[in-house]
DNA sequence: CCGGTTGTTCAGCG
DNA sequence: GCGCTGAACAACCG
């Protein structure tokens, strides 16, 4: 689950902010009598990490691959966790939870998070500066630079701008550069509209794509960069800058 | 119908 | 302490 997806549930859950949790159980390792009663102060996520944030402490959802949740329905299987609050039942499958003591401004730079109204591309391109020897797949999929970008939007980005997935950054044009931290948070938003409208799969260009729609010839898959992720891309419009 | 993965952490090793 | 590898988790899709 990529950071847009999470928007999503946020605002799926926007009524529970300022209510008390009524009901909590689940399978997760977890002091649930701390949430019986507590009130949701916010509702919040930085890339993907998903955050119930209460009066002296958090609950962190992380989804990892094949995380999931329902709002009033269940699944045929036991949740990690589900609280009833505001009149909603929510369920959370295959998740990580866990209870954050700090409080998120303290742990977390919303200026990384590519969703986030306080994302600074600026910022971006000074830490991509260090790091020339970098795979331009794996730097999108750094969660310190690129919050909330998956192995989709790495994908759909390389495609869109025109770079090889075997490039690396220092490699890339001050203009590429650029382009790719602007369409890492583009995509990310086109991404978040499609998903609404349950038109997602339908925008892809390149990932699980068999042609390349601008060049006609077939679409490659290659498991590239240090984190040797999926790579969908054409060899013949993707430039590689190495 | 079974292999692979929209992800991350951690143990073990040299 | 470092980088690197593989395991673990765990469920849906094609």
């Amino acid at each position: 689950m990529e950071g847009p997806s999470l928007v999503i549930l946020k605002e799926e859950l926007a009524s529970l902010k300022g209510k008390k949790i009524m009901q909590v159980g689940g399978t997760a390792k977890l002091d649930f009598s701390r949430l019986t009663n507590a009130k949701i102060n916010q509702i919040n996520t930085w890339g993907k990490h998903f955050l119930l944030v209460f009066s002296g402490f958090t609950i962190r959802i992380h989804f990892l691959l094949f995380g999931s949740y329902r709002i009033n329905e269940r699944k045929d299987r036991a949740p990690k966790l589900t609280i009833t609050c505001g009149g909603k039942e929510v369920n959370f499958y295959s998740c990580a939870v866990t209870i954050l003591e700090e409080v998120p401004d303290k742990i977390y730079d919303w200026s990384c998070d590519v969703m986030s109204d306080a994302w600074d591309p600026t910022k971006a391109r000074k830490k991509l500066k260090q790091l020339p020897h970098l795979n331009v797949g794996d730097a999108l999929l750094d969660q310190t630079i690129f919050a909330g970008v998956g192995n989709i939007i790495k994908t759909e980005v390389l495609y869109r701008i025109k770079v090889h997935p075997d490039s690396n950054i220092g490699n890339l044009p001050p203009r590429k550069l650029g382009e790719l931290i602007k369409e890492a948070r583009l995509y990310s938003f086109d991404f978040l509209h499609w998903k609404k409208e349950f038109i997602l799969r339908k925008h892809w260009l390149a990932y699980k794509k068999k042609i390349c729609r601008r060049c006609n010839v077939a679409i490659q898959l290659k498991y590239t960069g240090i984190t040797k992720r999926r790579s969908f891309y054409c060899e013949q419009c993707q430039v590689l800058y190495n």
